[in-house]
DNA sequence: TATACACTTGCACAAATATGCAAGTGTATG
DNA sequence: CATACACTTGCATATTTGTGCAAGTGTATA
């Protein structure tokens, strides 16, 4: 059986079992996993979705977002710092504002797709796993 | 949560900003924002983000998951249970063993989408890190 | 039916987060 | 230079997680 000869032997020890069609091979090493899991984690908050979803629109200032999500300011910049230190959004200075954005389209691309697969009914077999519905400009 | 005293004032503190032109209509109905915020919360693990990446090769029984990724069943199980919670992963029962796979290629797109992102130093519209706030125009 | 497997869950705890409030920083203006 | 803005940060606190260990559940087999 399998014992715990524990090893790199990527081998199925139960059975055979059948593979699903996709099987690319997935950047696993440490550093990806590690960052993508902190953008994952990131995209994980229901306020910070929403302030994302937000700044998928188009650039705004804390004000701005503190407004429309009627939250305080600091609950806000809290959420974007959140977002910053793992370069989701991007920030810069326009006079006495400072202006919040994605920070490329790649997240916008992320966000597009998990909401859409959020929306819509599960099993849903797209063909093809590399170019995602996720070709819209920002 | 906490009813908000925030100022009534509902003006955009500052002038609406140009808006780069036109965005795919993210679906952002509180129902979509949250489940895809569980999504990603799920996803938002390093250790969950791994046995993801592996399932997304095929289906295998918690057993082999926990020898290859050298943890204890039960550490393995609970991770799982809290994918299979947000529908992410699929069980199914084969004699004495539980096989896990993904639940549908759209999970595949997504992880594989974040791990693609992840490994991509790319298109960083550069060190927006913490220094440079200097006053820029939009 | 009794046993051995293969997983799953219940618990107790340590660690990571989210948030409100108050104080602090950086810019434009009077 | 003094003020008013527009944000950001430090703190303390209440929650929410992530484990590990031990006991419990379900299935196949002797």
């Amino acid at each position: 059986m399998y014992s715990k000869s524990v090893k790199e032997t990527l081998q199925p020890a139960c059975s055979p079992h059948d593979h699903p069609g996709s099987q690319a091979t997935l950047p696993v090493d440490e550093q990806s996993v590690e960052r993508c899991a902190r953008i994952f984690r990131a995209l994980g908050d229901p306020a910070r979705l929403r302030l994302i979803a937000r700044l998928a629109q188009g650039a705004f200032c804390v004000g701005e977002l503190a407004t429309v999500e009627q939250e305080a300011v600091a609950t806000i910049s809290q959420r974007l710092r959140v977002l910053r230190a793992d370069n989701i959004v991007r920030r810069k200075r326009d006079g006495k504002h400072v202006l919040y954005s994605l920070a490329d389209q790649h997240m916008f691309d992320l966000v597009a797709n998990g909401l859409a697969h959020a929306s819509e009914p599960a099993t849903h077999t797209t063909s093809n796993s590399e170019a995602s519905l996720a070709s819209v400009q920002l």
